[in-house]
Formats: structure tokens, sequence, C-alpha cells
DNA sequence: TGAGACGTGGGTAACGTTTTCCAAATGTTT
DNA sequence: AAACATTTGGAAAACGTTACCCACGTCTCA
């Protein structure tokens, strides 16, 4: 319950102005290596620490917030970790919020980090209306990740889901597969369709097919494990059976692999299935399913470096960073059975 | 790049004084029902939305920090989950600080929060020493969770491990298992001994087994994938090979399955395993582990519950709330083969 | 009819930084 | 030696809140 040791006492005690602890704390010009040494000195024996709040109310609070929808997804634990390595022991701390499911919880959490004057915001997935973006965008330095489609006042970082798409697609009928079955995620937004990744990736399945000569036959559920298994369920229940399924998530893949034990037909004898996300479920041993993967590491690393760029020069034009997915085959994928 | 509208902005559109705009901000005493409707509706019709950093200078942030070690362990999603639950539609917001793993990065998160003015933190499975812990609780409200051991200085809420434990060996017990092996995670410090879960289920288990009258069989090593491996590996190259493993936890009896599997040995017909955290991974069907479940949520409530209470009076005695486990029972255990 | 209590409302000094000046000292060029 | 840059250090005004006061009415009760 003591007092806390601010810039007043380590002045005091380093027999400086203010002002001059303050220019050492910031890398500032106009202190000598003579009076910087004494103020660290100051510093280290005082134990003060800046007060981020006293900060913020001038300028930076040192803080980046990342927005994320789902914490459970391993995914985003991934991109997570690239920005903390990106960020490494820079002044920045990242400080995540959580259960950002919904528009508007969004809201409520974009408000929430603009309010805490954080220097810079990671949005992983948003699902908000572009016109929210670019407007909290224009309000603090923004990089969204996970979203297609450029903007004049964030950058971007997402994975090619298009090209992703038809790695799985090639896969498949390099195998020697015709009727590849696609489960993807209900949309109607007409600006997600564009953007979000699960739209993208439904594209480029289509696309990727559409090259090969071959017939689209889609399922459109949603990006949950229920969703597989729904969707599973109505492929095999119509009059020709796929051989393959191309499930747009990981999780999708592991409820349409249950239907499918359901059905009694095994994988990949009977049919073969691919997922997407390449998470941990789906190189877990029991499981092996063959997956897109996209380096989360390599997108939080890129995001971070775009933001402190961006917040260093906040004029700079936004850039959209691209990378490219590779597929990683596994156990569930296999030539069809008979042709 | 507006003007961000202040307080002052509020009450010139609202014609009170600013102390006026405070006041009814805060739900504070002496302002009527008349003048909190024109403050209202000026905070309104401006989108006024108070500024964090100056109310930290201040006073408080209505910011809770959260401090994870680890974001892939599913057991801390419930228990954020818990948190952010309570926490409800309060004016808090909930924060992670990510990957806190070991006791300097736990030193860096916990001053990054204490310097950013938050009104409480919630730890989670901290390594730090206690003395530590009780700094920082003595300069913040705090929560730990997932340490045993008491402190005048911070609340905890625990799951009750030796419980836990004990429900493993008895249920083991109870089918017939007389060699039942426990994988633990090596411990050497002293208060950790005395506080980490992993010291307290490897306690609990000593305990039960000896309440059995039957003899322990540990194999020391670590709480992971890898950790699991070796330690079953350790226990199937002993002369009495065990007839059941209870690992610490449920990465590390998955790491166990891998070593039972590559000996060629089945489970749960030549041996039994059963895990600790009922993880996702554990409930997931192929796996289908017997686990024993710690109700994250609830702890993750009950933490939420007793900070605001600590924030609402700092002087309250500190209280320990320890939840009791359940057991799971799955396919990777049955009784034994032959007696 | 006073005296006190109570209900409203506002003025203003913090809170701990950053930042914009400004002044003095020192160095550099004509 | 004068004129001009550059370096070094500091004073003081923000930044947007909160909280402690005080002032003014109106009510209540002796």
């Amino acid at each position: 319950m003591d007092k806390r040791v601010t810039i007043v006492d380590v002045a005091r005690h380093a027999q400086v102005s203010v002002t001059a602890v303050s220019k050492v704390l910031r890398n500032a010009y106009g202190a000598s290596p003579a009076m910087r040494e004494k103020v660290q000195q100051a510093i280290a024996e005082l134990g003060y620490r800046p007060s981020a709040a006293a900060r913020g109310l001038r300028g930076q609070t040192y803080t980046i917030g990342v927005m994320i929808p789902e914490l459970r997804n391993l995914f985003f634990a991934d991109v997570i970790d690239g920005i903390n390595a990106q960020i490494g022991d820079t002044d920045y701390q990242v400080l995540i919020a959580p259960g950002c499911n919904g528009e508007k919880a969004e809201a409520r959490v974009m408000d929430a980090m603009i309010d805490r004057s954080m220097d810079g915001l990671v949005l992983i997935a948003p699902v908000s209306s572009k016109k929210r973006l670019n407007e909290v965008a224009r309000t603090v330095p923004t990089v969204v990740v996970g979203r297609h489609g450029s903007s004049p006042d964030y950058d971007s970082v997402t994975d090619d889901d298009v090209a992703g798409a038809a790695l799985v697609v090639d896969h498949l009928a390099d195998l020697g597969h015709r009727r590849i079955a696609h489960i993807e995620h209900h949309e109607t937004d007409r600006v997600r369709l564009a953007e979000m990744p699960n739209a993208q990736r439904a594209a480029g399945y289509r696309d990727a097919m559409a090259r090969r000569g071959l017939e689209p036959v889609i399922a459109s559920t949603s990006y949950t494990h229920e969703g597989g298994y729904l969707g599973a369920k109505e492929l095999l229940a119509r009059a020709e059976l796929p051989t393959a399924i191309f499930a747009g998530a990981d999780v999708v893949a592991l409820g349409a692999l249950e239907a499918i034990a359901e059905a009694g037909l095994s994988v990949p004898g009977d049919i073969s299935v691919a997922g997407y996300d390449n998470s941990a479920l789906a190189a877990f041993g029991p499981v092996s399913l063959t997956s897109v993967d996209q380096d989360g590491r390599q997108m939080g690393a890129d995001a971070a470096r775009l933001l402190l760029d961006r917040i260093r020069d906040r004029d700079r034009r936004t850039t959209q960073v691209k990378l490219s997915p590779n597929l990683v085959v596994r156990r569930t994928t296999a030539g069809p059975a008979s042709p």
C-alpha cells in the first residue's frame, strides 16, 4: 500500500528535472550520456515504472490489443504466438480480448480497446461491417488478419484461401477422384461473400473443380463439428455418393468423419476426407487428417510488423500481405476404391 | 482523426457542469433524475465514451487482467469463459496477457498489468514465488486460480486435486487393478511441492494407494506429451508391468497411449489409462479417455466473483474456494486382463 | 422563526506523464 | 571577435477524469 514511485521522485533522486527523466525514458533527443546514466541509475534504485495510464493521457500506452473470435481455435493461438514473437521485447505489451463472437461483441471489444487508448489493434477474423472496421482503423492503427479485401485504412494479412482450396481439389483429383464434394459455411451477406475465408475457400473449390472439368457438389452448413456431421449426412444421402469430401475446416472434417463412420463407411477406403487449418486435431495420431496448413505464426509476425510500421507512420499506404498455404497429406485421403 | 469527445463537451452540450456529468457516469450520489436524464441524452447524442487512461490516472480503469500460462490449454479457456460470464456486462473489460510461461515472463506480465492500473488480476496457475505473488496482491486486488495454499493477501480458487487423484485410484482399484502406476511432473521446489496441482495429484495418488494397501509405482517426468511417452516407456520396461496408468494430465495420457501402442499392447485390454483435466482431447471420440473433470467455468466464475468482491472491499479477509472434481469414465479403463 | 439537515449542483485541485516552448552554454564558421 | 548553430537542460501547460470541498435552496422540527 506504499505510495507509487513517480517520475517526480526519480527526478528528485537524480537531481535533474522531470523533463530530463521523461527524455531518458523515451530515448528522446536532448539528453547527454552523463545525464542518461544518472537517470537510469535513479530509476533502477527506486524501482520506478512509468504509469501507462498517465502516458496514455498524453501519448502512447505501449499496448497492443488483439481481438480474437475464439480462444479454443489453435490456429488463432499460432497467430498470437507470431505476434508475441515479433513484438518480442519491445516496450509494447500484447493484450487479448476474449469472447468476441458476433458483431455486437466485436463492437464492444473494439470500443473497449479504443477507450483504453491502445496504440494499435490486431483484429483476427472480424465479422464486423467493413464500414465499422474502417472507422476503427481511422481512430487507431489497425491490422486485420484473415479477412480478404483491401482497405484504405488498415493493413491486412491473409492466407490465400483460393489457392488452398485448389491444393485440396488438385490433390484429390490427382488421386483419381471425380466426385469431390465440399462442405461450406453458409453465407449470404454480400461483403462477407467476398471477404471471409470460408467464402474464398468455396470459391477456390468451384474454380479448381471447373478447371478440372468436374461438377461441384456442395453441402452448405456451418463451420462447426455439427455442421460437418450434418453436411456429410446430407451428401451421403444423395443418389450419387461422393468419393471424397473437402471440408472447409478441420472441425468440419471431424464431424464429417463421424457421419461417415455412422454410415458404416471407411476412410479413406470408401471415401476420402480433407480438412483445412492443419490444427492440432488434424495432426493428432488417431485422426491423421489431410489438411491445408496456414502458417499462423508467420501471419501473426507479419501482422505485428505491419502494425508497428503503421504506428510509426500512420499515413503510410496500406498493404496487403497474402501468404501461400501448404497441403499436408495424411491418412484420410487415398485413391477412390473403384472407378 | 476527429478530436475525441470529452466530458467537457458533454457538459457543455447538456448545459451542466463537468462534475455533474462525472456523477452520472459513475452513478454517484448527488444528481437528480432530471439531470441524469439530460446528461444521458447528451452522452448518447455525442457518442461520448470515457477515456480509460484519464480514469486510470484518478481511480479505476474498469479493466481486469488475466494471466494465463498457455493459450492452447483448453482447461484455461474454460476458466476464462467462466470469468467472462461472471463479469458479464458489468463495466469491466477482461484482458488476457499471453505467453506467461516461466517466472520471468510472469514477472513482466504482472508488472505490465500493474503499470496499466488494472483494477484486478486473475492469475491462473502462476509459478512465481509466493513472496512475489503476495507483493502483487498487496498492490492490486488479486485472485489466484489453480494453486493450493492460502495467502493473507490474495483469494484463491482451486480444484481438489488430492480428491481427484483418489477418484482415479479408487476407480481403477474397484475395477480390480492392483499395480496402478502414476506419471507425475517432476518437482523439487519446496513451495511448489505444497502448492502446485501436479504435486497435489501425486500426493493424492500416494494417499489413495496407501489407503487401499497398494504399493505406489511412479515415473517422474513432465506434464507434456513427451513426458507421458517417456514415462510410460519407462514403466513398461520394468520387471512387473503395471496394469493401469494414471497420468497426471490428459496430454500426458496421450503420450502414454502412444508408447503403449508402440509396445504392441492394447488399451484397455492389456493396460488401462486415465488422465486428468477432461480436456476436449479426452472427450474426443477416437480417444475417449477416462479423465478427471475440473469445472473450469465454475472456477473462473468463482474467481471473478471473489475479485469483484475484493475490489469493492480490499480489506476483506481472504478466502479459499476449493471445488470438487468428477471422474468421467470412458473407454480407456476396464478391469485387468488376468489376475 | 431559527437552526439544522438534506438535496442539488458546481469549482477546482489533483493524478503522472509528454511536449512545446525557452534559455543558457558550448561549438563552429566567417 | 562577431554571428550563428547546436547541444543541453528545465519550466510549465496540457491530457480527461475524479473527488473533495463549498454554496445555495428547501424542508423539518423544535
